[in-house]
Parts: structure tokens; sequence; C-alpha cells
RNA sequence: GGGCGGAUAGCUCAGUUGGGAGAGCAUUGCCCUUACAAGGCAGAGGUCGCAGGUUCGAGCCCUGUUCCGCCUACCA
């Protein structure tokens, strides 16, 4: 055992220092696949390897580490599965920094070198945040840490790519993706976030080829690309205009002339001036109407989203303004080219727009729709399996408000942009034949600038080829792309735990149990395990998606560092112990409602950890000496309470968390702790605690220490650190409250006859306490103190009260019929169906007390009424259940019993204050 | 544009099938009573966003409306 001594207040870094190691070396966050018990997974999100621990990441990791803690305890074969994931861009952006410093660059290194380079960086620095979810508590199995670069998930990624290329769900294709012109590569489409922004919405007229006198006007709020205009489209329907459709434009600013089209699904005629024009390089839905007209692409970007002179020249554009914008960016290039409209007349007029901006997630550049040859996933074969799994139930959404959110997005999914012309992650299993396209040799020279030639033929498969199919040649080119991170993410609950292979693992842990997530990776990365498991292992990758809420500050901001909101998860563990920042993001973690974090409910979770920690040193204070657990029905009455009281919050507990009501398990154990256990159980037990050894102190001894330690266990999944200290101090058996049985309702402890005699004590204390401060008593001062009931049972209640009554009150208890009371100065209070009297000595102001009598019974006054109105009602009497009019009745009895009381109470006190 | 969520005490939020408005923090008064002043005891504080409707009865159900937030979308 360890020492008894406990210092007086908690003092949380030591004690955290002591047990998160000792729980690691011990090995107790592992079990084995082979264990017949009842399997409980859980994957963790794995977090960027560059990452640190912020708030977000605290909630997320509590809530897994209290469901994971809580099954471990039930016995469950646990499993919770750490690991990182490599993201590609950011940790690429951050050694490419370090680099830059050293005065080199990722050009310089070339690639095999740079990515040794980001191996060594992730050696040395991608243990951080694992450091700081042990810190935070989190029980992960540490012993299967996984990384979405290790080898066996890299084969994994292999296997799933290869495999969907055969299906013809993965292809290549030459599309307008989102290109960041800042990370250099292709985004998906949600990696893409979307800013409103005020634009301008120009009009410009666009000349007929064999008319130059008529003009169509167009609106647009990128003047700039005009230059890439294949077309102008108008609505086919549109009397204004339909019957211009088969002639020409002239193109301003160009030698072009463009077919004008029309077009029904691009053109709104609400909209604008009724007619468009069509740029099918540079906008999503203009390559959609480009290929419906077979319209030419004319890109006019380079990667770095300047403006290409050869393909200016190719455009058509006329020298003088070709020269005056080439290289320069789209929104440099832009005045200049409506100064030239504006010159030649045809800008017709500029209105203000508002207008949505997309931007890049992870560097916030303004993205381009960039035409370029791409990998890509045909979604809907995946997506149709993956909508049908929520529908049916066989994956639920909790709370389930975001199906419709998951559904929607699944319904309207677009095929997924793969490839990312960057080197770290897991290149492309795709090889070309240097032979057959000696141009993809110009790849091997460097950077993202070299594309593989859209027509090149890959073959794929998990190795590189021995020789070409159709040349014999045995030179190879690997496709220099490499995958998107969440395409290796998507696979995390199966590759993690050994697929493709067969192993022990999977079988036992696979399909996951719960999957805990923040809502901002739902399309990200939930949407796409739910496709990629359903593809791959037949099965759902889990059971529960438990979505929760994101943490912001206290004024409802989203945190970040630009604004310097941010609440350092790692800062608030240190100053109030990491079992508050634990209780508080659980007590907060509402369904469908957004945290915002103030560091005051912190504190005071601080001062819930050190109240516990004081009853901790109450109760070894009074450890010492014999024990006697005696059968229930032989416990005290106070006894026989606190187990019916436990015996609640247990079941309460539990059920609270098979919901994944986080907040409301916390709130319960808040409530029973602080104010059943702490204020009334251990007040109660004072006097026999304190009288010397009887057997009545030896069994209470005895239930007081179970109770505590069975506390400790119901509390420990919440707060790990604060209940190991506690429990393994206080007499306990085994080596650690990691591996105790998460505490079970007992039926037996259910005791409604002890919690009706409690309520008796509890309403005549409080009563008594507030006729004391009524009266101006100090607490010091002893009352003699007079009591009654009506209802026999009552008053049988009131009897095996009464030593209790006196005790917490400090005083005499009589209880006597009231008609034996003593004339003179009583003050007289009601409560319930009993009635109170305290002796008045010495001079007291009792107007304090007339007072509030006027205020009690006015507020009686006011129910009552209400009730009488309600009774009198024949529709109530007909119409409401017979529970509810009783119900009514017993409530308007009690009241005017209260009322007439509280009258003669105040009768009695004129008389004495006149 | 579409969808979703929120509006309840000064603040942050609970409120389970409609039937006596709750908690934590903050606040007021008294108290350093040998577990705890990071505490104890007692108190004050709310026409549940607004307007209708259903019902004997609405914080809860229905309709409309205002404000805030989030997600989503190709209105050039």
């Amino acid at each position: 055992m360890a020492s008894q001594q406990l210092s007086k207040t908690y003092e949380p870094q030591a004690v955290e220092a002591r047990w998160g190691p000792y729980w690691i070396d011990r090995g107790y966050f592992s079990d084995a696949p082979d264990s017949s018990a009842q399997p409980y997974t859980i994957v963790i999100p794995p977090p960027n390897v560059t990452g640190s621990l912020h708030i977000g990441h605290a909630l997320n990791n509590t809530l897994q580490d209290i469901l994971i803690r809580w099954r471990r305890m039930q016995g469950r074969n646990t499993l919770w599965l750490p690991g990182t994931d490599h993201a590609g861009i950011a940790t690429q952006n951050v050694v490419e920094r370090q680099l830059l410093e050293e005065g080199t660059g990722r050009e310089e290194l070339g690639r095999d070198a740079f990515i040794e380079r980001v191996w060594s960086w992730k050696q040395q620095s991608g243990n951080t945040i694992l450091d700081q979810l042990k810190r935070l508590g989190a029980s992960c199995d540490w012993s299967r840490l996984r990384f979405t670069m290790d080898e066996g998930l890299s084969e994994a990624v292999r296997a799933v790519f290869v495999r969907l290329h055969q299906e013809g769900l993965i292809y290549r294709g030459h599309r307008l993706i989102n290109w960041c012109p800042r990370c250099l590569t292709a985004l998906s489409d949600v990696e893409v976030e979307h800013e409103p922004v005020q634009g301008i919405m120009y009009h410009i007229a666009y000349p007929l080829a064999d008319d130059p006198g008529t003009s169509l006007i167009i609106a647009t709020t990128r003047p700039e690309t005009l230059l890439g205009d294949t077309a102008v489209a108008v609505h086919p329907e549109d009397p204004r205009y339909n019957g211009h459709i088969g002639k020409s434009i002239k193109l301003p600013l160009t030698n072009r002339t463009v077919p004008i089209v029309g077009d029904a699904i691009l053109v709104d005629r609400e909209f604008g001036t009724g007619a468009v024009k069509i740029t099918p390089a540079h906008d999503f839905n203009d390559f959609e109407a480009g290929e419906r007209h077979q319209l030419p692409r004319i890109g006019l970007l380079t990667h770095q989203a300047l403006l290409n002179p050869d393909a200016l020249r190719d455009a058509g554009v006329e020298p003088d303004i070709l020269n005056n914008i080439a290289d320069l960016s789209a929104i440099k290039a832009r005045p200049i080219v409506v100064d030239a409209l504006k010159g030649q007349g045809l800008l017709v007029k500029t209105d203000d727009h508002q207008m949505a901006l997309g931007k890049c997630y992870r560097c916030k550049t303004v993205v381009e729709p960039f035409l370029s040859p791409q990998w890509f996933v045909k979604i809907q074969p995946l997506a149709d399996p993956a909508i049908a799994a929520v529908e049916q139930g066989d994956i639920r959404i909790i709370p389930e408000e975001w199906s419709n959110n998951y559904l929607g997005w699944m319904r309207g999914i677009k095929d997924w942009c793969i490839s990312r012309q960057i080197w770290w992650g897991h290149r492309i299993p795709a090889w070309y034949c240097a032979t057959c396209h000696p141009e993809a040799r110009l790849i091997l020279d460097g950077g993202g600038s070299h594309l593989i030639p859209t027509h090149a033929d890959p073959m794929v498969s998990e190795t590189a080829p021995a020789a070409c199919a159709t040349c014999e040649g045995d030179q190879f080119i690997q496709d220099p792309d490499v995958l998107d991170t969440w395409f290796s993410s998507a696979l995390w609950p199966f590759s993690t735990l050994g697929w493709p292979a067969h192993t022990k693992e999977l079988e036992t842990y696979y399909p996951t149990s719960t999957l805990v997530t923040g809502l901002d990776i739902l399309f990200f990365w939930v949407a796409r395990m739910i496709m990629m498991g359903l593809k791959f292992t037949g099965k759902p990758p889990f059971r529960d998606v438990y979505i929760h809420a994101l943490v912001r500050d206290a004024e409802g901001e989203k945190m970040s560092k630009s604004k310097g909101n941010v609440i350092d998860p790692l800062t608030k563990m240190s100053q109030y112990g990491t079992d508050a920042l634990r209780f508080t993001l659980a007590s907060m973690a509402s369904p469908g409602r957004d945290i915002k974090l103030s560091e005051n409910r912190i504190e005071g979770y601080r001062n819930f950890a050190n109240k516990i920690w004081n009853a901790a040193r109450f109760i070894l204070m009074h450890a010492d000496g014999p024990t006697e657990t005696r059968p229930i029905a032989d416990r005290s009455f106070v006894d026989q309470w606190i187990l019916s009281r436990l015996n609640h919050v247990t079941a309460a507990v539990t059920a609270r968390l098979e919901e994944y009501r986080f907040d409301q398990a916390a709130g319960q154990l808040y409530q029973h702790i602080w104010h059943e256990y702490c204020d009334w159980y251990l007040e109660l037990i004072k006097p026999v605690l304190q009288g010397g050894d009887s057997p009545a102190a030896r069994s209470t001894r005895a239930t007081m220490l179970h109770t505590f330690e069975h506390l400790q266990r119901l509390l420990h999944p919440f707060m790990p650190f604060l209940t190991e200290e506690i429990w393994q101090t206080i007499p306990h058996q085994g080596e650690s409250l990691v591996r105790q049985p998460f505490p079970v309702a007992t039926q037996e402890w259910e005791n409604a006859e002890a919690e009706q005699t409690f309520a008796v004590i509890e309403q005549v204390v409080t009563t008594i306490r507030t006729g004391r401060a009524l009266l101006d008593y100090a607490p010091s001062k002893s009352l003699t103190i007079l009591a009654t009931a009506k209802d026999p049972d009552e008053l049988a209640r009131l009897n095996e009260a009464r030593d209790h009554v006196a005790h917490l009150c400090r005083g005499t208890v009589t209880i006597a019929d009231q008609d034996t009371w003593p004339a003179g100065r009583i003050l007289h209070l009601a409560v319930g169906g009993f009635m109170v009297g305290l002796t008045i000595e010495g001079e007291v102001d009792l107007n304090k007390a007339l007072t509030r009598i006027n205020k009690q019974a006015q507020a009686k006054q006011k129910e009552a009424t209400r009730l009488q109105g309600r009774l009198g009602s024949p529709d109530f009497a007909a119409k409401a259940s017979p529970e509810v009019v009783q119900e009514s009745k017993d409530r308007l009895d009690l009241l005017t019993a209260e009322l007439s009381l509280l009258a003669s109470s105040e009768q009695q006190l004129r008389k004495m204050v006149s």
C-alpha cells in the first residue's frame, strides 16, 4: 500500500507523472486478439505527424479514452489503436522550410534525398503529439502504434490502388481540377474552402463577327479569362438572343471568333445579362459546357497561376495586350484587360457582386481551376453502398442529425482527384515505358513542372513491370505523383490491423466499434473510410460514429493562432491538472452544440478534483480501525441510503455512457460525489466514526471505504490520474485501477424507504438552517428545536431522522405534538408535511423572518391558486389522466396545509414583534 | 440558393413520452465548525427570441417570423 499521507490540496503534476508511465510500463493498455472477451475497438483519428496537441485533440481523445477505459474495466477485449498520418503537403512544407533556412531546397536535394530527409525529420520530431496524448492519459495500446507510411499500410495502399484500377474505379484523365499555385499541386474538392468576397461584375460587349454594330453583352467577374473563351452561350428559349445561335462573336482583344451556342444548363436567363462566356479551361461549369458543345480548351495560366505568354499567343491575343499582361497574375492582369476593353468602348458597366472564392485549406492561397492530367477515383459505385449502410442503420451516426449531412453530401458526390504533385506520400504505383514515351523522361529532371503526357499509357501494378507490352522495352518511369493523404487514411481501420493479410487482429478487432471524430472531417475521412471499408472488407469499418463538437473560445469564436485566442490544453493541464481539463471537456460535450470553453469552467472542475481529494483525506483519517461488513439490511439507515444513491448513480452513468452522453454522465458524477456523498453522507457518518469503536462504527467504516472505492472505479474513465492515486492509497485489491471491474448497478442496494427518510432529513435540516440564518444565530450556537409531522409515516421517519437532524443542525431536537410545544418565543417554519419550531433567545430582529415568511406564503398562494383553477376546470377532470389529477390534488392539499401553518406562524411573529 | 443547429438566470448550458422552470460559474449575507476558504451554510436572480395555432394544459408539438452560427452549392 502506498503512503497514507495525502497533501492538503490536490497537486496533480506529481500524480500524473507517477501513474502515466506506470500504466504503460505494465502494459495495462494492451489486450490480446485471442482473448475470449467481446472485443471493443477504437482506431484513433490519426493526427498529423507534424501536429501538436490542440484543444480539439484534447476533446477528441478524452472522449475516446473515457469510452475505452470504461469498456476495458467492463472486461471487454479492448483495443485503442494509436497512430499518426503522414500529412503529405503539411509535412513537405515543414521540411522545405527547414531546407530554405539552410539555404537549399528540395530541387537541389533531389527526390530520394528529400524523402530521406523527411523520414529523419519524422524520426526526430514526429512523436511530439504522441507524447502529448500520453500526458492526456490516453490509454492507447502504444505497442500497436501505426503510421500511414509504414510498410504494411503502404502495401495496403498499393493493393487498393491496383484493384480499383483493375475494376475501372481509378482512372487517369485530363480534366479541370482545383490547383493550388503555392503548393503546386492538385487538390480535391473538399480541400477547397469557400470564402465570401466582394467582387465586381463586369458587363462586356461582345460584337457579332458579321455585324460589328450589334453586340451581345455578357457578364463576368473574371474579365481576364475572356482571352480563353471558346464560345458564348445563350438560353435556347430566350427570344432576346436565340436568333443569334449559330452565329459567331468577334472575341475582344483577340483575333479569334467564337461561336454562339444555345445551352439551357449553363445559362440562367434571369441572371446577369442572360448571355455567358464559355471558358472551358478555367471554370468547372464551362468545362462541362465545353464538353457538351465540343469546344476547344485554352488554358492561359502556368503552374504558378501566371499568364503564360505562349498560351496567350496561341489564344490569338493582341500583341499589345499580350506584352502588358504576360507573366502577371490574374489579379494584376485584370485592370489592364479592363482598361483595354474600356479603350475599345466594350466595357458597358460594372456592378458590385457578392461571390465565393475558393482557397487552399492548407495555405489559404486562392485556388485556380486548372487543366491537367490527374488520377481520379470513380466514386459513385463506392458511394452507393456507403449511403445504404447509413440509411439501413448498419452504421449509426451520433448525433443522428448529422446523417442527413452525410447522406446529402454522398448523394451529390463527385469523382475524387487523388493525385498530388508533391514528393512526400505514397507514390502512385503506375509506370510508363520510357521507350514509348520519351517525353516522360523530363520527369526525371525535377519538380512538378513536368507532367506525364495525358495520352501516355500507364502500367498499374504493385511492383514495377518487367517489360513493356508494346515495345518490350525494360526502361520505366514511375508516375511522379503521390496519393492524397486521405487515400491512405481511408484505409486506416483495416490497414492498421494488417489488411490485406488475414491477421488475427483483423479478425478480432474489425469492424471497429466506435469512431470518435469532429464534424470537420466527416467528408474528408469518415465518408471515405466507409466507402473503402465496405469495398475491401465487405463490412462497415465501424458500428457507431460519434461526432463531437468544435471547441471555441469563451466568446464563441473559432480558435486560431492568428486571432490569438487559442487555449493550449497543455498549459491548462499544467495549471489545473489533466483530470480537470478532461472532466471539463466531457461535461461540455453536449451533442450537436459547439463548446465555448472558458477558463473558469476548468477551474471549477479543478475544485471538484480537490474536493474528491479532501474527501479521500477525510476517509483515510477514519480508515484505521476494525471493519465489519454486514448484510445490507443490518446496516445503518445512512449506509443504506448512500448505497441506494450509489446504485442509482452507477446505473445512470452507465446508461449515459451507452448513449454517448458524456455531459450527462459527468454531471451525474459531479452531483453525486459533491452533493450527496460529500455534503450529506460524509457529514452524516461523522458522529458514529468519531464516537470511538463500536459495532456501528465498524459497519459504517466498512461501507464508507467500500462506497468510496466504488466511486473511484466509477469516476476513473473521466479522471484517471486522481482516481488511481486515491485508489492506491485506500484499502484495495489489485495492482491498478485501470484493470478493475467497472461498477455494476446492484438492485439489492435500492432502498426507497431510506431515500424517503433521507428526504425528511434534507427538508427539515435545510429549513432549520434557514431559520438559523433568519434569526442571525452564529453557526456555533446550539439550537433548541421542536418538530412534528401530521402523517404517521412521516412522523416515524422524523423520529428516525431526529439524531441526524440534531447533529447536522447543531442543536437538540424534540419531537412532540404541536399542542405540547411550550408557549412563548418560537419561530415556526413549515416544510412539506412538517412543522419545525426554533426557540428564540435573546434580542433578535424578527422582521427578517417575517419578510421571509410573507414571501414564501405569497409564492405558495400563487401556486395554490393555479392548482385550484386547474382542478376547478371540468375539462381538466374529464381529459387529464387520473394520475395527474390526483397529483395535483395532493400538491394542493400540501400547499393548503403549509399555507395555514405559515399563516399561524406569521401571526405569532407579528405578536412578538409588536 | 439549399440544408442543419441555436436563441431558457449576469455568463456557459441541461431540460428524456407535453402536467410543479434546473445545474455549474459569477453574485449577496454569515462562517477560517480539526477532509476541503480550490471550502461550508443560507439566499437573490428567469413573462424559456417574437407572433399565432393545437391541447384541459406548451420551454417541449405545428405554422410563421427575427437574429446568430455552421455546413453545402457552378448563379456567370
